[in-house]
DNA sequence: CGCGGTGTTGAGACCTGTCAAGACGTGTGG
DNA sequence: CCACACGTCTTGACAGGTCTCAACACCGCG
């Protein structure tokens, strides 16, 4: 159950909604336009809201998932000591709690990093949606699947790489998700993190993270100004972070 | 594709070779008798494996997924440099590469810790199970979603916990997944792992475990012997590890 | 009997964390 | 308009957790 927020607008959804969405689903599989349509016809309504909220709190029943039209949204998890660690940041396209439509409730909670325009699909239509359409349940089931991918790379940063490498993994990944959805404006996207929070990210301390950022500004590979990151080598960068796009699934396979 | 391997033996399916997984599914579900018959039916063959060896290999297609009958399987995550990171660990019960039916190949490999018995779906066969049976299909979309759980879970222990609290979570979370297949005996189950392989695991290096593991016992939480675990206090132990057991999902509801 | 894998221990290095302080910008209320 | 609080970024000094390297004991096994 999402937080009920006296600041949460409500609107209709209007088509644009969805483009990042579909941007993400094409490039994994085909979409017939009847899937299309009914894809469309799964939203009951659109919220916006502000940043810093946390939106859906974990183990509570949820009832519908949650489909980032704008903005950025993460997963957190928290320690009873008062420790959080992000587990996945969300942009525009990403059906951010899809998994609560099986699990029914989350071990986490999520979180908007930036104002958010959110899409709200409840589960009883997207049970609907499975079952007269077998095909993007199985799609969807991949969606998740790659989200667990990405989860995976990011315990072999944890675990293996250093601060620099998880850094520069972290910035190549996004690149890559953020030019998907058509939000890489040459080699620079927006990046709404501060570095507090780049660190919950990291499982490093944002005095940590202020250094290991340094050092990539020092080795010319990045540059970051206000909430804006360009990437100034690329190929430098991804060697940095042993950087392996294969988790990402990049292709149009018939799922 | 599995790698051929000479030593690998093969044999008909027989009907005790789903037991534990079908513990699994019904801990999360109910499982009606014709689904569960049609789960039996799903099996093409049954194979051996001896132990460390790389069954399945990144980046190849798979065409069937594997279902863990006895021994203990890693996915295991491979750095240029030689560094190796261990995302999960299966026990009986498991669909090892369940992901694998809707990604198509594997972003990680699939090694054999012990030798294994596994049980062997062909995808043609999982398609038709989820097509006949939408509710299995939303079943297993389940347990894949509760595998991503459970990487979030090390995420967060790799991120914010110290290496005592890393060890003790796994040895909580191992506990509950044996109990559940019935292979918890009292509050000691068989763990096959070498210190080297546990670092695999948790992200540190086989000197630090061998000091982590000698702590544990000090601290009267654990007794390790052989390759067996025994816990000696579950509820100091939780408390080291700050241990939720939410992330599991241990309750049947309709998915 | 020798060998490789495994577990253990010690010394020292290094990466990252902790604590503290200050600069800077922004928003807000007086 | 100013004063102030607050969040964010930055820097320094130091502590501590984990790694690295090395050596050795033990053991099963060919």
């Amino acid at each position: 159950m999402r937080a009920t927020n006296p600041r949460v607008s409500r609107s209709r959804p209007d088509g644009q909604m969805i483009e990042y969405h579909l941007k993400c689903l094409r490039l994994r599989d085909r979409v017939a336009p009847e899937e299309e349509a009914a894809i469309r016809g799964m939203i009951s309504e659109v919220v916006d809201h502000p940043a810093h909220r946390t939106i859906v709190h974990a183990g509570r029943d949820v009832r519908e998932s949650l489909l980032l039209c704008r903005g950025w949204l993460a997963r957190v998890k928290d320690l009873p000591s008062g420790q959080r660690q992000m587990t996945q940041l969300h942009l525009p396209g990403d059906f951010a709690d899809l998994h609560g439509f099986t699990l029914k409730s989350l071990d986490h909670d999520l979180v908007t990093l930036t104002s958010c325009r959110i899409a709200v699909v409840p589960h009883d239509r997207l049970l609907k949606l499975t079952n007269d359409f077998p095909h993007l349940g199985r799609l969807y089931w991949t969606m998740t699947n790659i989200d667990a991918a990405i989860h995976r790379e990011w315990m072999l940063s944890f675990g293996r790489r250093s601060a620099i490498a998880r850094m520069a993994q972290l910035f190549c990944e996004l690149r890559i998700r953020l030019q998907i959805v058509g939000l890489l404006n040459g080699e620079s996207y927006d990046f709404p993190l501060t570095q507090v929070e780049l660190g919950e990210c990291l499982g490093l301390t944002s005095v940590h993270v202020n250094r290991t950022l340094q050092e990539l500004r020092r080795l010319n590979l990045i540059q970051v100004e206000g909430r804006r990151v360009t990437i100034l080598n690329l190929e430098k960068l991804k060697a940095v972070a042993d950087f392996d796009d294969q988790h990402l699934y990049l292709l149009q396979r018939p799922r």
